[in-house]
RNA sequence: GCUCCCAUCGUCUAGUGGCCCAGGACAUCAGGUUCUCAUCCUGGAAACACCGGUUCGACUCCGGUUGGGAGCGCCA
């Protein structure tokens, strides 16, 4: 009984044309959750059969940042490997007469494009070259004149059931001979997948919508060559502000951009799985392994979802708080300055930081006070809103005071907000002392509290600041 | 233009005929905690595109309208 049900097998086919991006990512995703939740194979196949514009370094881009991501493929393949098995299938077509070359030139064929175009027709080859003859065509072939591949696909209203979208109808009398190769050894789009999803035992197609007029194109080149047919499964896009597809025009969507700015692997699928999908429960937050328990492509959207950075960032944060000291001092150390300071104190300055920082990166800017030796402030920074210059000065100096009385072993966080707390009760309004402490020692309008950043420092560094701070008031 | 797809708060969404004068989250606003920022807590504002039909009863089913998107390569 097990054994007659076929394992699921499904694979992102991204070409590497460019970076991996966001919308690359979520349809990876959901075939790596789909094929996981079903115990089947996820697959990797780089679809680099236009030799122009296929680069190795973006493969590598895609290769390194999905296992950054933790969607680990089971197999892995390249078209650019494969040729000899699109040449078999090609040579089928060929020889059943269901392909045939056609050597119509590029401008000729762009301007019945455009005819068609002004006329309402969606443009379509008109089929020329089917009728050469067998003669003609060989002599053609060796006067090496330029051509190309075309499939004779049937006529007739093909109709697929998308496990996302139900049934969806195409009539192929719109489409023409379309292009399958350029010769032999250059499989052209369509027909490649059509022989790969078959050759790899894909039993789900899950891509994005934008590969719906693709469909039946493909369905006509499997029953052509006499191919089962796959499950399909049509994402909803995702989408910019504007609602349109997100590209570049949208930003940068590169993963690798995400990375460096210190966004977490599991805050990007958490985010992306939730953009089309969710569970029907209140839950937001979810692990991978949580993921693949709960997915199903029934709970798949069909309208596009706007990709909402606001959300990413709330994401990213929660999952930083959630980090351990020494987890989060590992990920951050790259956007800290290359000092000698000891691993634990690089840990009580990041601990202080865990629950402000929405992405890693911010780290270097929130923190930067901890790895200079001068602080760079205006001094009118130093005075609280309700307090003046003179005032402040004064609190200085009596900051000073309390706290060169201190011993070393004093010095921890509870301790210096007992007593700094205490003395700065004695007037009602507690910034007067406690705003220009924070200020001298971060220089920052905004920061860490005064007491933790204190205890970081330490009471030299501290003491050190606070006589800075007065020298700036002391033209007053 | 043609073909296909889609339609609940600003955004992501729950809702599968009565539990919904529509629930959650992000964002936003107000308040609390607080020297600041952040966290945290409390509260508010905010949506079923429209028109018909089916039904005792429609956010939910059907039809149309409008709106939006995608595709229309010798790219993938």
């Amino acid at each position: 009984m097990q054994n007659t049900q076929k394992q699921i097998r499904t694979r992102y086919a991204p070409s590497p044309t460019g970076p991996l991006h966001m919308g690359g990512v979520r349809t990876a995703l959901f075939n790596y959750l789909f094929s996981k939740k079903e115990k089947g194979i996820f697959i990797l196949r780089i679809e680099d059969t236009d030799k122009a514009r296929s680069k190795p370094e973006w493969e590598k881009d895609i290769t390194e940042n999905l296992s950054w991501l933790g969607l680990q493929w089971d197999e892995f393949y390249r078209q650019s490997e494969r040729t000899a098995i699109y040449k078999k299938y090609l040579e089928q077509l060929l020889e059943q007469g269901k392909a045939y070359y056609c050597f119509c030139k590029p401008e000729e064929l762009e301007a019945i494009r455009q005819d068609q175009l002004s006329r309402g027709v969606i443009p379509h080859y008109t089929g020329k070259c089917r009728g050469l003859g067998k003669e003609e065509c060989e002599s053609r072939l060796k006067k090496g004149e330029a051509k190309v591949i075309r499939f004779i696909g049937e006529k007739k209203t093909i109709t697929f059931d998308d496990l996302i979208r139900g049934k969806i109808s195409f009539d192929t009398e719109l489409l023409g001979d379309i292009v399958i190769a350029k010769d032999l050894e250059t499989p052209l789009y369509n027909f490649s997948v059509v022989v790969d999803d078959y050759e790899m035992n894909i039993t789900h197609v899950i891509r994005g919508e934008d590969h719906i007029p693709n469909t039946p194109k493909q369905i006509l080149l499997q029953e052509a060559l006499g191919l089962p047919r796959p499950l399909y499964a049509h994402l909803p896009l995702l989408l910019g502000e504007d609602r349109t597809k997100l590209s570049k025009r949208h930003g940068d969507q590169s993963v690798a951009r995400y990375r460096t700015q210190g966004y977490l692997p599991e805050a990007v699928i958490n985010f992306l799985a939730l953009l089309g999908w969710n569970p029907g429960t209140e839950e937001e937050i979810f692990s991978i392994e949580e993921l693949i328990k709960e997915f199903s492509l029934e709970r798949v959207q069909k309208a596009g979802a706007v990709f909402n950075e606001k959300r990413l960032n709330w994401l990213n944060a929660s999952y930083i708080r959630k980090k351990s000291p020494s987890e989060l001092t590992q990920l951050v150390m790259p956007y800290l300055p290359q000092t000698g300071l000891e691993i634990k104190k690089l840990e009580q300055i990041i601990a202080l930081y865990q629950e402000r920082m929405q992405n890693l990166s911010e780290i270097a800017a929130l923190a930067d006070y901890f790895f200079v030796e001068q602080l760079d402030y205006p001094k009118e920074l130093l005075t609280w809103k309700n307090s003046t210059p003179r005032k402040t000065k004064e609190a200085l100096e009596k900051l000073e005071t309390i706290l060169s009385a201190v011993s070393e072993k004093d010095w921890e966080r509870d301790t210096l907000a007992n007593i700094l707390l205490g003395e700065a009760e004695k007037e009602k309004d507690r910034g007067y002392l406690l705003w220009p402490l924070r200020t001298a020692l971060t220089g920052k309008q905004a920061s860490a509290g005064p007491f933790e950043v204190a205890t970081v420092l330490g009471k030299e560094k501290t003491l050190e600041r606070i006589k800075e701070a007065q020298q700036k008031l002391t033209a007053i």
